[in-house]
DNA sequence: CTGAAAGCGCTTACAG
DNA sequence: CTGAAAGCGCTTACAG
């Protein structure tokens, strides 16, 4: 301002091309001299959008929405745009409503989806009635690649499935995640694909639906152990319920993995504290938001540039110390 | 607007007394019939203020984080407010700065502050200087009571003194928090008197520093139990590092609690997953979330209205299986 | 390539 | 108790 022009500084700040690089670089050393810093509020009603990026969540691991939210932060940093975080609960009646006014309000650049809201597709379209931009992460692709993080969940479960095979098991179960949850059915699918290919198959007794949740881990652990015949291994559909397993087996007097083997999904902090270490199919969740995240961002600038590819995510067994062969 | 006037709707939003009762039940029903919500951007910009409040953090512990979260979403449901979360480095070289562009940029509504980033004098007097409202949630009275939610760590931690003591141990362990958190100081003095009031002291080679983390805890049960003379009970800072402690006595075959008696801290969702179940001393992190949100709406409110009370949270000593008698 | 005008959707003084 | 004006700090068309 002091010195040459004056909203000439909003062209620079936006990055106009309609700038003489002469005047560009003399208006931004001002800017960073003075350590001018623009209102947000006041480019994001001019913009009519604001400059916030919404987490829409409504998982129930905790683990899982801290690594997320880390992610996407790590992917936020240095620029000016801030997370707003926002949970919701799908199965509420006011739900639609909600998330209408949330986003018709916020008028948010863009959002970040994750299980198992981001397979919900009223809010995909509430979304795109609003030219909200968003990333969904999700274990299959459901939508245009480039709005996708797909994790092949269904992998994740064939090489646990292959694993317990290979060391010799046969009596296998399967805990899974809730049916709202897409990730479950994949996870089962890819879980049970591997166990045809191997020879073995899942039966309906060791088939157990869980919710995702400990105390689900628990209940579907006690129901296992208690039959005529139990498995020798469980597979549980992530660390939670693992962690359930775990307290049900130490319960009964169950060495593990000696006497169960046991494998969870996600591999997370809960993985290594528990005793012994579980095996677990690693999900990188920190680096799916971050991923996602960049996504969101790189939608506005490569518009339809050809390259509309979905970010694949390929989950990995790290195998550690529940697992091992069945004493026959 | 079709009816009767037009920016009395302002005035009907923002409850101003100067609206004659039926003009405003009219207007109001207007407003909730049409589905009006005015757009916090706009509102912002004419407040100088923005509906944002933000969370400012640098704990390590994931638990607590989405706990606090949770319970500062549960007190800003149903209004217009919108959480917008910040972590933060405080060694950073460039922290001062970084916070200074965020508060001055976004405008705050208010921000909520949590240990060890809540201790930080230089932070709050930034805060001050720009008017942001500010809630300090710390184990001892830092600052006005009106700002500060105190969980006196010190009485949390002497209750877990007095148990181990009452069930006969004396040779008792203390692995701190890191010296930064105020946390750390007050949990282990509040343990050190309580068991100087039992006839018992805390020997130096049994003061161990940890740093709040999984492996930190490791590190310091490792050099606690291979002393030649090893404690019969650990007090562990928080569950973190109690689950550190677990493993490390696992890996060394000890039984808990018969050969080794273990107190966490926070009594957080790992308490329960480890096994045996952890004792722990109860902090009500999501409570407290919640309670500091309240308290920081209510500070517009009451100005000064004769009720400039503190928000005291009292832990509690949670007894499960990790504490017996030593074996003597 | 750069400036003067009008506007984003609300609010605060200011008159009535 | 209610309206007409001016402004919050930026931006988008619009002229030069």
């Amino acid at each position: 301002m002091a010195n040459v022009s004056k909203k000439t500084v909003s062209r620079v700040i936006n990055n106009s091309p309609f700038v003489k690089e002469e005047t560009r670089l003399k208006v931004s050393a001002i800017i960073s001299e003075v350590g001018f810093e623009p209102d947000p509020q006041a480019r994001g009603l001019a913009f009519r959008r604001s400059f916030l990026v919404g987490m829409i969540y409504d998982n129930p691991t905790p683990q899982y929405i801290v690594d997320l939210q880390q992610g996407i932060l790590d992917a936020m940093r240095n620029t000016s745009y801030g997370l707003l975080v926002h949970p919701c609960d799908r199965s509420s009646p006011t739900f639609l409503r909600d998330m209408h006014s949330f986003v018709e309000r916020r008028k948010l650049f863009g959002v970040i989806l994750t299980p198992s809201i981001s397979e919900d597709d009223r809010l995909v379209r509430l979304l795109q009635e609003f030219d909200c931009p968003y990333i969904r992460v999700a274990s299959v692709l459901l939508d245009n690649p480039e709005t996708m993080v797909v994790t092949h969940d269904c992998m994740g479960a064939a090489e646990a499935a292959r694993h317990l095979a290979e060391i010799g098991h046969e009596r296998i179960a399967y805990i899974s995640g809730p049916p709202t949850f897409r990730s479950a059915h994949e996870r089962r699918r890819g879980f049970r694909e591997a166990l045809t290919q191997s020879g073995l198959k899942l039966r309906p007794s060791y088939d157990r639906e869980g919710a995702y949740t400990f105390d689900s881990g628990i209940e579907a652990a006690r129901e296992l152990l208690t039959l005529k015949l139990p498995p020798t291994a469980i597979f549980a559909g992530n660390d939670e319920m693992a962690a359930g397993v775990y307290k049900v087996a130490h319960a009964m007097g169950l060495d593990i993995p000696r006497e169960l083997s046991v494998v969870g999904y996600d591999d997370s902090a809960t993985a290594a504290r528990l005793w012994p270490v579980l095996t677990s199919v690693r999900l990188p969740v920190r680096d799916m938001g971050r991923l996602a995240t960049e996504k969101l961002f790189g939608l506005k600038e490569k518009k339809h540039s050809g390259e509309d590819m979905v970010t694949d995510i390929f989950p990995k067994l790290m195998i550690r110390e529940s697992t091992a062969p069945p004493v026959s």
